[in-house]
DNA sequence: TCAAATCGAAGTGTATACACTTTTGATGGT
DNA sequence: ACCATCAAAAGTGTATACACTTCGATTTGA
C-alpha cells in the first residue's frame, strides 16, 4: 500500500495528518511552509494538494489557498447513504458467491481490530475499522469498489475518527463479528440490516452537536 | 457546469476528446505538444493530466508519460457492478421520497433524449443517456452520489460510445421511459428489475469482442 | 476617533530552466 | 544480415523565477 513517488508520499503524510486531526479541519496549508517542512520545493507540495483536493481532503479557494476540508453535516449524510448503497450491494455478492477463506479473512481482520482496540491504538484502530469494509469489497474482487470504499472511508474518517470513543469502537467491531457471522450462515436479510444499522450507529456517532462547519473567513 | 479556470478548462477538452474517441485509447499524450495546443505551458498541462489520471482516464507511468487509457473488460465489468448498486439504493430513495417534480424533470430529459437520438448527434445523445442516471441521483439531493455516477459514466463512455449504434442508443431512451414508468407507479420491484437490466444491456453493447487491451509498448 | 486609502509582506498562479530518464537511430563488430 | 553498443534527441520530473492577488497594518484625512 505504500506509493514509492514523492508526491505519493506528501499525499500519504498529509492524508494521515488530517484523517488523525493533526490538522484540524479549515487549517489553512500554505504551500511554502509544507515545502521547507517536507524539503521539496512547492511544486510537489502543490500536486499533492491537488490530489488530495479531488478526494475532498482539502478544499482549494482560487488565489486564496488551500484549507483542511471542514464537511458539513449534510455532506456527511449523502456519504454515508452512498456507502450504505454500496455496501448493500457488495454484501449480497459476497453471500451469493461465498467461499471459506472469505470467511477466515473477515475474521483474521476483526482479530486485527481487537489487537488495535485493546491496545488503545486510535489511530491504527479507526484505519482498521474502515478496512474492513474495503476488505469486503476486495474478497469479491471488485478493485473499483475497494479503491471507491477507501476513498469515502477517508472523507468519512475525517468526521469521524476524532469523535469516536473507545465505546464506539469496540461497538463496531462487535457489529463486524455480526455480519461477519450472518455472511457465514448466509442470512442475507440479517446481514443487510446489520449492515445497514452499522452504517447508521457510526453515522450517528459523528459530531455530537454544534459546528455548523464555520466557513473561515 | 462550466469550469472557469484554466486547468478546468483543459480537464474538460481533454475528458471530451478523450469520451468521444478523438484521442484513442492507448495513444500518447505528449505534455509539450498539447502545451503548444492549448498556448499554455507544460505546468498547466501537467495539472489536467494528473487530474485526469485520478478519474481513471489517463494512465499515467512514471518516467514514461501519460497515456489515454485503455480499460480492461475486467474493469468494465467491476464499473458495471458498481453501477448497479448505486442506482439500484437510488431508485428506492427515488420512489420511497417521490415527488411529482421528480417524474416531470425524468420525462423532460427524456424527451431530450429523444431530440438528440432524432437529430443523431452522437456526441450529445452519449452525454444525455449518460446523465438521465446523474439526474436521478440529483432529484434524491445526494451530490455526493451524483458525482460519483458522474465519473463512473465518463469511465463507462470511455469504453461504449464509440461502440453504441443507433439501435442501441434508442434502446435506451425506450428503457429509460419503462423506468420511469415504473418509478412513476411507485413499483420498486420493477423498476429495480428495469434498472438492472438496463444496466446489463448497456454493459452487453460493449466491445463487440477482440482487443485484450494490448498496453502499447 | 474612526473610516478609507495605501503600501508592504505573504502567498498563489504560471512560465521557464535544468537535471535525469527513456527512446531512437546510427555505428561497428560478428 | 543481425545483434549489441552507444550517442543524440525527445520527454519527463523537480526546482526556481517572476507576475499578480490577497491580506494586514499603518497612515492619512475628515
Amino acid at each position: 500500500m505504500e506509493n514509492a513517488t514523492p508526491t505519493g508520499f506528501i499525499v500519504d503524510a498529509l492524508t494521515r495528518a488530517i484523517v488523525e486531526h493533526r490538522l484540524l479541519p479549515g487549517s489553512k496549508l500554505v504551500e511554502q511552509k509544507l515545502a521547507d517542512q517536507f524539503g521539496v520545493s512547492r511544486t510537489l507540495i502543490r500536486q499533492a494538494l491537488f490530489r488530495l483536493s479531488q478526494n475532498r481532503l482539502v478544499r482549494m479557494e482560487p488565489a486564496r489557498g488551500a484549507f483542511v476540508a471542514a464537511p458539513s453535516m449534510e455532506e456527511a449524510h449523502q456519504v454515508f447513504s452512498v456507502r450504505r448503497m454500496l455496501e448493500a450491494g457488495m454484501v449480497r455478492s459476497l453471500i451469493a458467491d461465498l467461499k471459506p477463506q472469505h470467511i477466515k479473512a473477515l475474521k483474521d481482520h476483526i482479530k486485527l481490530e481487537g489487537a488495535a482496540i485493546g491496545e488503545g491504538d486510535i489511530s491504527s484502530r479507526t484505519e482498521l475499522l474502515g478496512d474492513f469494509h474495503v476488505l469486503m469489497a476486495k474478497l469479491i474482487g471488485n478493485t473499483v469498489l475497494a479503491q471507491m470504499l477507501g476513498d469515502l472511508n477517508s472523507r468519512c474518517a475525517l468526521i469521524t475518527m476524532m469523535y469516536q470513543s473507545d465505546q464506539e469502537a469496540a461497538h463496531s467491531q462487535e457489529e463486524h463479528i455480526a455480519i461477519v457471522n450472518a455472511i457465514q450462515a448466509r442470512d442475507e436479510a440479517l446481514a443487510l440490516t446489520l449492515l445497514d444499522e452499522h452504517l447508521c450507529h457510526v453515522q450517528a456517532a459523528l459530531i455530537p452537536a454544534s459546528s455548523p462547519s464555520s466557513s473561515p473567513r
